[in-house]
DNA sequence: AAACAATACATCATAATTCTATGTATTTAA
DNA sequence: TTAAATACATAGAATTATGATGTATTGTTT
């Protein structure tokens, strides 16, 4: 696994992005795509991923509905119109930042 | 400025691959390399960057040669074996991880 | 039937890291 | 001579994810 602080800012860019991709999906299915597109090597815990869910909805970036699934609840999280452009931002800052990054680190590259 | 957020994790990194890219180096230096060769998107703060520094010296990363010019000092730090070793798995880590958020936020890019 | 794993949500104290603010002091440029 | 740049430092605040813990249902294995 990663160094855990790598993760840090990326949380809501992954959730955003996922969304986008993905449609309407619950916290659990969330947590499962990611695994499944990183490889297993992105685990988000429920203790970061819940309360994150929750932050964004406050923030207006998402809207939840609440389904029944026998006696199970299942809060069904999809991007409101603000979660759509904020999405654009958040991802075009991830990749700068990561451009940035691998400029500082690999100055060797130079050339190409 | 990118997402305060983005950057953590990553000051280790950095600060291994510039001293291995240019040699011994002081915190002010290292500050300005960073600068420059991320087109000033990446300006470490002081306040992070010499605690940085003390902390990776404990842990054996860096040493430290004082050095006076005229009345202020200078503290040059330069890579230990372990900070040698440590570096190559630090960046390592970053690069896989970019890989691997990229593939979570552009699974459109799955063709490739 | 019982036990266990997986599903599905949640909260809270803790840890880790960087930032802001603040401080000191020298050197260089306007 | 005044401001900006150089050069270091510390301490409290802020942010964010983690770990621990809790509840409860559903599916699978023995």
């Amino acid at each position: 696994m990663y160094s855990k602080e790598l993760l840090k800012g990326t949380l809501s860019v992954i959730v955003l992005n996922i969304l986008a991709e993905n449609g309407r999906m619950y916290g659990y299915e969330i947590f499962q795509k990611v695994k499944e597109l990183s490889d297993g090597k992105i685990l988000l815990k429920d203790g970061s991923l819940y309360p994150a869910l929750q932050k964004m909805k406050k923030e207006g970036l998402l809207t939840c509905e609440e389904v029944y699934i026998g006696k199970r609840i299942r809060k069904y999280y999809l991007l409101t119109k603000k979660g759509k452009e904020e999405k654009v931002h958040y991802l075009e800052e991830l990749q700068d930042f990561i451009a940035t990054i691998s400029k500082v680190i690999n100055p060797q590259l130079k050339i190409s």
